[in-house]
DNA sequence: TATTTTTCTTAACCCGGGTTAATGGATTCG
DNA sequence: CGAATCCATTAACCCGGGTTAAGAAAAATA
C-alpha cells in the first residue's frame, strides 16, 4: 500500500459501504499494489486488455475513445477517488476500446482481476461491487449520452460549469472542448460571448 | 360498414392475422361505424378523450403534438390501413395530447372502446391487439425519436425519401419540414442544394 | 371564371459551429 | 537559462439552419 496510506474515501468505501471488518480489509488491501503513471503516459490504450481494477489515488486523467473519423471523444475526466479502466474489457476478457491517459502525474492503487475474483469468494460482501460501483457508473454514462444529444453545445458548457466546476481548474480547455464535442475555437468564442453577459 | 366494403388489408388483418372465423369477423365488424373527416378538420385535439379505435380506410392525416414553444411537431402521417388515435388516452382514459388532422377527405372505420373490450371477452383472439398493433408502433416511434437525435436534417430528409417516398406525393412540403424538424425555407434550400448533385 | 387560399420558393439577414492558420503567452524540459 | 512544446485565443472564411417577408404558382372555392 501507500506510504501515507490510501485516501480516507478508499477506506470508507470498503469498511463502511461494503462493510468489511478489519481482518477482511487487511486481507483485501494486501493484494493491492501501486502503479505510477507520468503525465501524458497512458494507463490503457484501445486494443489492450484491462485485467485489473485501478483506484485513482492521486492525479487526473482523461478517458476517451476514437470515433470513425479519428476524432478523440472524451467520455469523462477521472479524478481522485475514481476507479478507472475499461470495464467492458475487464468483464468480457476482450481487448478494450478506451484510452486512459494521465493529465497529471498519477498514482493508482491496483488489484488484479484474478486476485479480486478469488477474494470475492472468500469475502462475499465484495460481490456488491457491480451494484455499488458499476450500475451507477453505467447510468451516469447513459445520462451523459442523452445530454450530448439533447442539449446544445452552449447548454452542455453551462451544465458542466454548474455541475463540475473543478474540472476547469485542472483540465486544459481544449480537452474540455473535446469533452463537450466541439472544437477549441468554438469553445473560445462561446466563452467570449458568454462573458459579455 | 362501407358500401364497397372495407379494404382487403382490413379483412386480412382480422381473418388471417388475428385468425377470426367468418362468424367472429361478422360479429366484430357489426360494431364498426363510419366517420368522415373533411380535409383540414380534426379527428382529435389535445385535451380530448380518445374512446375508439379508428381504422383509416381512405385519406391521409397528420398526427402532431404542440411543444413548449408552441411549435407543431409532426410525429407521423397516417395513410390508408393505419390505425389512428391517441393511444395513451385510449388506454389511460385521460385526456390526450395529440392532434390528428385530415390532410385529405378521410373515411374512418370506428369501433368504440366499450364495444371492443366487450368483444375481447367473447373473442379472446382480439387480445392479441396489443402485441400485434401496439408494440410495433411503440418501437417504431422510439426508433423515430432516436433518428431525430442522431441524424442531421439532411440525413433525415434522405432517409425519408428512401423509406417513404410516397409521402412526398401526398403531403405538402411544409408539413414534411415540420416532420423533419426544420423550417420550410431550410427544406427548400436543402432540396435545391441536393438537386445540384 | 374569378377570387381566395394554400403551397413553394427565394432573398436578405442573423447566428453559431467547423476549419485552418497565426500569434503570443505559459510551461516544460534539456 | 534557452529551446521546444503546449495552450488559449483570434482572424478569416465556409456552411447550414432559423427568421421574416415577399412573391409566384397552384389549387380550392365561390
Amino acid at each position: 500500500m501507500l506510504p501515507e496510506g490510501p485516501n480516507p474515501a478508499f477506506i470508507d468505501l470498503f469498511t463502511k459501504t461494503f462493510g468489511l471488518d478489519e481482518d477482511e480489509f487487511q486481507k483485501f488491501t494486501d493484494h493491492f499494489y501501486i502503479r505510477h503513471i507520468s503525465k501524458k503516459d497512458y494507463y490503457l490504450r484501445a486494443g489492450e486488455y484491462c485485467t485489473a481494477k485501478a483506484y485513482l489515488h492521486k492525479g487526473c486523467m482523461r478517458n476517451f475513445v476514437v470515433d470513425e473519423k479519428g476524432h478523440e471523444r472524451i467520455l469523462f475526466f477521472p479524478f481522485e477517488d475514481w476507479w478507472v479502466g475499461d470495464f467492458e474489457s475487464y468483464y468480457s476478457g476482450k481487448p478494450g476500446t478506451n484510452y486512459v491517459q494521465a493529465l497529471e502525474d498519477c498514482t493508482l492503487l491496483m488489484i488484479d482481476r484474478a486476485d479480486f475474483s478469488r477474494l470475492e469468494k472468500e469475502i462475499p460482501k465484495l460481490q456488491q461491487w457491480y451494484v455499488i460501483k458499476m450500475a451507477p457508473a453505467a447510468s451516469a454514462s447513459r445520462k451523459r449520452l442523452e445530454e450530448m444529444k439533447t442539449l446544445s453545445p452552449e447548454e452542455r458548457y453551462l451544465a458542466l460549469i454548474e455541475k463540475q466546476p473543478f474540472i476547469f481548474r485542472r483540465v486544459p480547455l481544449h480537452y474540455i472542448a473535446a469533452y463537450l464535442n466541439i472544437e477549441a475555437p468554438s469553445l473560445s468564442r462561446m466563452r467570449k460571448r458568454l462573458s459579455g453577459k
